[in-house]
DNA sequence: TAGCCTAGTTTTGTATACAATTCATCCTGA
DNA sequence: TCAGGATGAATTGTATACAAAACTAGGCTA
């Protein structure tokens, strides 16, 4: 497959090349764009004034923007003190690694049961778009390939609430890891998880899958709560 | 414990009784109990202005309120054609019940090891309440009882992720267990389960609540499912 | 009579104006 | 010097006005 029918694929599953949106739908998109890219950092207050300028947008359309991202947990809301982007603490990311812990396993067990074969291609690929931003270098790709893979992953499992329930974290501790994968060790290493995970998947060997899902969930977690307690 | 104090501690774990809020957080939770108490219909469509009436906010508020319940799944929006009450089918309630079975039976185990005395003691009481209100036939008071009781265990587990992740679930079907619990069998049948569970969980026994976990979860999956067949 | 078109109404999408609150600054007085 | 408060700017909370799209009903035509 060439790159560019690659990149071509991961935009339809990512969903980036809809066109038509609402004003509001535009404004959320960016706002969390600027967010997950780490445009804004962890507890940064945002005025509106600031967003309005980002994303053109009128202050009706932001605060229905606004509102619907701090309804996911991206942003925090305090009365006529306007919004901060959320913040993680260690107790934070440990309770989020211990939902994710089943909720993700169970979506890779899923996927290796449910996932149709294009799918299971398509997991594949994204796993060496992942190696590729690795080799290159590249965090920005690399993020965004991770999307693809675990956007793929949750669509495989054919189940919308465990996708909903992942995404929300996802969000949430997403510029964490471009934190995270400044440790080029560690960088490797879920490198190398990821694609025990990725054989597994296309494999469609449900305990493989399971036993590699818990692996890398146990490393990563205890990267981040080491990586945290250095940067504190 | 008489009557009186025992709402009054139910109160204060539903956080019914504070009174500072904005005008949105009002607006939001009069549309939620709304929606939850079956007020509004499953696929009703709400129009602005009688939701103006019902909450006495002016649009802009409304409509910040709105943003946050569709991002919780409460509400589905269609551009240009305003907001529905999301509406469930028997795909959904089946995702639904694949999510909540890892998720809560980790929090049923959680609490019965971080709970407090002062919870597992609550956690009795929120089952009494249960237990009356369903000897007194009241729905309504039955539903706040319910509510009261998983309150109770998402705080005692000890993870605002689980809670969040489930609150938001349980918003989205509890119109449905309005509908189920017409089913006076049905009802007898839940009551005998969640004695199980609210047992083991007063023990602290891991186990066994784990399995009562389990087993109610898949009973009212069952139930459900079966209550919708009937319906369609 | 059935189907389609159209004018009018309703509803949503968007922008802006005004009020209330918070925040920053600088001044005063001990 | 500095604690405290007055003042004005900045920001958020709230309401309303106007524009655009969708719905409705009634009449016209085939």
């Amino acid at each position: 497959m060439t790159e560019h029918l690659l990149n071509h694929r991961m935009d339809a599953t990512l969903g980036l090349d809809t066109v038509e949106r609402s004003l509001r739908e535009q404004a959320q998109a960016t706002i969390r764009e600027a967010i997950l890219s780490g445009r804004f950092t962890a507890g940064e207050k945002l005025t509106e004034r600031q967003l309005s300028e980002l994303t053109g947008a009128s202050r009706s359309i932001l605060r229905e923007a606004l509102a619907h991202l701090e309804a996911r947990g991206l942003l925090i809301r305090q009365t006529h003190r306007g919004y901060t982007v959320a913040k993680l603490d260690a107790r934070s990311i440990h309770e989020i690694f211990e939902l994710r812990q089943p909720v993700e396993t169970l979506a890779a067990e899923l996927f290796t049961e449910r996932a149709s074969d294009r799918e299971v291609a398509e997991i594949n690929a994204a796993f060496e778009a992942i190696a590729s931003s690795f080799q290159a270098g590249d965090l920005r790709k690399m993020r965004t390939a991770k999307e693809w893979f675990f956007s793929v992953l949750f669509t495989g499992c054919r189940n919308t609430e465990i996708r909903k329930a992942l995404e929300n974290v996802f969000d949430r501790i997403s510029y964490l890891r471009i934190q995270l994968l400044n440790d080029s060790e560690r960088r490797k290493q879920a490198l190398i998880e990821m694609g025990q995970l990725a054989n597994a998947l296309v494999a469609r060997d449900r305990d493989a899958a399971r036993n590699a899902s818990i692996t890398h969930l146990e490393s990563a977690r205890q990267a981040l709560i080491k990586q945290l307690s250095k940067s504190d």
